[in-house]
DNA sequence: CCAGAGCGTTGCGCTATGTGCAACGTCCAT
DNA sequence: ATGGACGTTGCACATAGCGCAACGCTCTGG
């Protein structure tokens, strides 16, 4: 909507990807070096590009800062983080908490697997929005002519043979997990990994995120990772309590 | 520079203070609310603001992934993390990594003490430079002239009465320091808090980031810090061989 | 040692761009 | 019903941002 604003924020991205000079940046904005100079600059007195000693540019300081402020302020975050830690010292798996933004579905926290085979994922990051069993969750709880507007608009990528293949197969996992009250990924991601995920409500009944359990099938098989169930349910429920505030947050022991 | 873009970007930091209505917005853009709604709907485009459900902004989901990616490329940072972990794991304190930038300097990886009482800080936020041992570190590598001017420009709170009072003492300390190769914090920030910090420095032999170790003397008195220092600075320079390319990164074992 | 290329930077004139205003729609509370 | 608070829209004006061309610098190769 703003020309101006529009082609300073492309820049951030395009930065992510690595350092780029005055004249990169120009031509992938498609507009005059002198254009982007004057860009860049604004970007740089709010501190969201640095410049390196070799004159190229980065992303800066402040927005790092930025962002882990913004994190802060999701309180789900907050509350659910320690529980996460306790699960994670139980099982030893990776645990993620994902909340639904903006038709995406994205990690908000980890904690990391304590064996040495870990997956890949990134805090930030948006999820595999079709397969993953927390995106599962949080999409589920949609009312239904919204769910189905989504289901459509998405695409539905074969990462393996097993992925959710469209938008009607989509809706009847969907409908599936509604229902049940969790969610599974088995393989539908990466071939090899599994999880089991749990719905976090707040004090109205809607899912406010989604918090799952991780794990290589080399460390455990699918079934075994679905005897966790239970943990991992129980755990979702704590903190559903503490963050509609039905319980008081107690401390520690288990 | 370019007033359109400068004022998009003060949203931002105004709205990591907590969700604003877009009335509140133009009210502390000193903009008229079109102004303001046209702003916003851009940073809205592009994932920086979210609007929730009770039509306030709040920052996006975008920011977050952004700041998440440029940490990934700070490459001292994935080189270092490990050798913290292990620093850790061996005295069980917190550990920090920072990195100085733009008059700032920042901590952009820590691993959290294994004792229950903990210091408070946070990756991305701006340390207290007047009197962190990793921010003397830093700055006491920059050229004299240029170490003066920014001892000049900074402010020097008094967190406690042993913070550094002004210019003259922090330059003092800073040649020191130069000399001596490390530097600490002796409660200069929070009254019960002591740090050792070593350089981390690059082929070119120039500090590039800065570590150290924290703990609260309820936990450990400042002498027994002390005789981290050399656990410390070998961790630095492990860190520093293999950041400059002289190590060959080699696996575990210590 | 000079010619040239490649880079960031500056000043300027033009017009597209972003601006503030005023009017409208909607929702809530009185 | 009626007022206020809020987000939203269309519009006419002028300013703010645009691309151009020229400049200065550094580095490279002849």
């Amino acid at each position: 909507m703003s020309q101006t604003v529009d082609r300073a924020l492309s820049i951030l991205p395009l930065l992510a990807e690595g350092p780029a000079d005055l004249g990169q940046v120009a031509d992938r904005l498609g507009v005059h070096k002198s254009t982007a100079l004057r860009l860049l600059r604004t970007l740089h007195e709010h501190g969201f590009v640095y410049r390196q000693s070799d004159q190229r540019y980065r992303l800066g300081a402040r927005l790092i800062a930025l962002a882990q402020e913004a994190m802060e302020n999701l309180d789900v975050r907050e509350i659910a983080h320690p529980h996460l830690v306790r699960l994670n010292e139980r099982c030893g798996h990776t645990v993620h908490l994902a909340v639904h933004e903006e038709d995406e579905v994205l990690y908000i926290d980890k904690v990391e697997s304590r064996y040495p085979v870990r997956m890949y994922s990134r805090i930030g990051k948006p999820v595999a929005i079709t397969v993953a069993a927390v995106a599962k969750l949080l999409l589920a709880d949609l009312p239904e002519p919204e769910r189905r507007a989504v289901a459509e608009k998405l695409d539905y990528p074969l990462y393996t043979p097993r992925s959710t293949p469209n938008a009607e197969a989509f809706l009847a996992e969907l409908a599936k997990v509604r229902e049940q009250g969790w969610a599974t990924d088995l393989g539908g991601h990466e071939e090899s990994i599994n999880c089991v995920a749990a719905p976090i409500r707040g004090a109205d009944g809607r899912v406010v995120a989604a918090m799952s359990v991780s794990a290589p099938n080399v460390v455990v098989t699918a079934d075994e990772l679905l005897t966790l169930l239970p943990l991992v349910r129980r755990t979702a429920d704590a903190i559903s309590g503490e963050y509609s505030g039905r319980t008081p947050a107690k401390e520690a022991s288990s």
